[in-house]
DNA sequence: CGTCTATATTTTGATCGTCGACATATTTTC
DNA sequence: GAAAATATGTCGACGATCAAAATATAGACG
C-alpha cells in the first residue's frame, strides 16, 4: 500500500467528476481536461487515455450526446448532457454524498470531526 | 457506466478503511468484515478474498503485524496497527478528507453546498 | 454418528477502470 | 520551418476487487 495520491482517488469517481463538468453547459474533451483541474485547484487530473475512452462510454449510455464542430480550425467533438445524463449526475452526487459521509465517520475516531490530528505523539 | 453500488465506492478506500477498523485495537480478518460492515450502517462490505491479501499487503509494508492465536478451537490471525500504521492511517485520513472536499465542492453546483455532518440550517 | 451451518483463512481466475505511451492532424508561435 | 499547443483517439499493461472454491474446525440437530 503505497500513499495514495489525488489521482488514485479518482478510479470510481471520474464518471461523476466528468458529468459534473458538463452540469453547466456543453464541453469538448479537452476542455473538460482543463476545466476539471481549474475547478479542483489543480488536485485532480484526468488523462486523455481515459477521458476519451470514458466519453464515448457515457455516450454509448446516452447521459451525453455529442456533435462535431469544424467551424473553427481544429475539430472539436463538444459533449453535453442528455436528461438521463442529468438525473444520473444528481442521483450519483448524491450517492456519493452518502458514501463519503459514511467513509467520514468512519474517520472521525481517528482524526476527529474537525481538528487537526497530524503529527501528535500519541 | 452503470449505477455504482456501495461496493463499487470501496474501490481505492479499502486499504483506508480496513486501517480505521484498526485503529481501536486487534483484531482478526473475519472480525474485520464484521466491523466495517457495522461501522458503516451495513453500507460497506468487504469480501473475504479482497480482504486477506489486502492484510497481507499491509504487513508486508510493516503497517500491521500479526499473529496467530490457536488458545481457541479456530485458529485466528490477529492484526494490529504498527506505528508506521498508525501514522499512515492518520495521514491517509488526512488526505482523504481534503480530496472529498474537491469532489463535495465540485458537487455543489449540482446538489447544493451543504454538508448533513455540522447540522444544516435550512 | 452423520450432516448441515457458521466460523475462519487462503488462493485462483476474471474483470474493468485507469495509466502511460504513442499516433495523428491542425494551428499558433517564434 | 521548426516547435509547441491544441484536439481526439487507440493500445498494452497494471492492479485492486470480486466471485468462487478449497481447506479446516466447531457447534447444532436429528
Amino acid at each position: 500500500m503505497k500513499e495514495k495520491t489525488a489521482t488514485d482517488w479518482v478510479r470510481g469517481n471520474l464518471d461523476l467528476i466528468v458529468l459534473s463538468a458538463l452540469a453547466d453547459g456543453p464541453k469538448y474533451g479537452y476542455l473538460i481536461q482543463d476545466s476539471v483541474a481549474k475547478g479542483s485547484g489543480g488536485t485532480l487530473t484526468v488523462q486523455a487515455g481515459t477521458l476519451y475512452p470514458l466519453l464515448h462510454r457515457l455516450e454509448a449510455d446516452g447521459l451525453v450526446r455529442s456533435r462535431w464542430d469544424h467551424s473553427t480550425g481544429r475539430k472539436r467533438k463538444w459533449y453535453e448532457l442528455t436528461a438521463a445524463g442529468r438525473k444520473r449526475l444528481v442521483h450519483q452526487a448524491k450517492a456519493w454524498r452518502e458514501y463519503a459521509d459514511v467513509i467520514w465517520r468512519l474517520l472521525s475516531p481517528v482524526v476527529g470531526p474537525l481538528r487537526d490530528a497530524a503529527g501528535e505523539a500519541t
